[in-house]
DNA sequence: ATAGAATCTATAGTAACTACAGGTTCAAGA
DNA sequence: TCTTGAACCTGTAGTTACTATAGATTCTAT
């Protein structure tokens, strides 16, 4: 057995994911046509593993597909600045920043109701959960 | 023209989202079968208006439909017995705990790349935020 | 040589929308 | 009141990023 080629099966499991999404990412064009065997069987390299691994990645850091093709010709076709990547990474960011802040509010709702909690309704009017959320922006009254 | 009632445009408009998922909320059991105009028209309320807002807002914290049937739950079925609400309102903080945890991780990651990252007149061969997401977590054997 | 695990292609299903088609209703202006 | 045209109706198809299944073929280990 060859430590520097593994079968698509080897790849997933190197990257934790399935072979059907190894597959999806080759039909989108993340990832190439590897090699085959005489049987039609795909080869994959090292190179291969890091790839599938940043798609992963990026995916996990909220990057859409399509992102990550923008991402991954930054390196197929290395005539680009890392100023339009750390762009990309600071909008993602501050998403994030966005979803943490609201997630914080609506833990606070969620506790707050946990403590007043004494076996009684909330009608819509009342209920802390719904108003965490409601955003006063609305123009109506 | 009566403020205390909206056609699903005026709704979706509020809520800043469409027609079509309001429509498609109603489907999945989110919203209800609101009364309707001779015709057919739906009307809704400012109840509607929280209720919708309350979705779109957990629907972006990355609560599924599924989850937020249950939080809404909450509102509608409001005769639980105490220990029941409680037990639901803690299981659920936790998850958004969670996500808090989850998220604060990705912030450090995106901005320790952001901050790594010379910015512009940099070719992409020194950029760290392609650097580590293709060389992390690669130490495999 | 052969059993059975892994792989192949192709298609269908999922979640959570979004868009479109073809028809009906509503509201505002003439 | 009558007439447009915007908004609404239902229903179906398309989208994204997978995931699952089917039926055939190939690889590997005994």
């Amino acid at each position: 057995m060859n430590t520097t080629q593994f079968s698509i099966g080897q790849l997933a499991r190197q990257v934790k994911c399935k072979v059907e999404t190894v597959h999806y990412y080759e039909k989108s064009g993340l990832m190439p046509d590897p090699p085959r065997t005489e049987g039609g069987h795909r080869i994959y390299a090292l190179s291969h593993i890091k790839r599938l691994n940043f798609i992963r990645r990026s995916r996990e850091l909220g990057f859409s597909i399509k992102q990550i093709k923008e991402l991954l010709k930054f390196i197929d076709e290395p005539d680009h600045y890392c100023g339009e990547v750390k762009a990309m990474a600071m909008l993602q960011a501050r998403e994030v920043q966005q979803k943490i802040d609201d997630l914080n509010r609506l833990k606070f709702a969620l506790n707050e109701m946990v403590g007043r909690c004494k076996g009684s309704g909330y009608s819509i009017d009342d209920c802390p959960i719904i108003d965490a959320l409601y955003i006063e922006n609305n123009q109506l009254s």
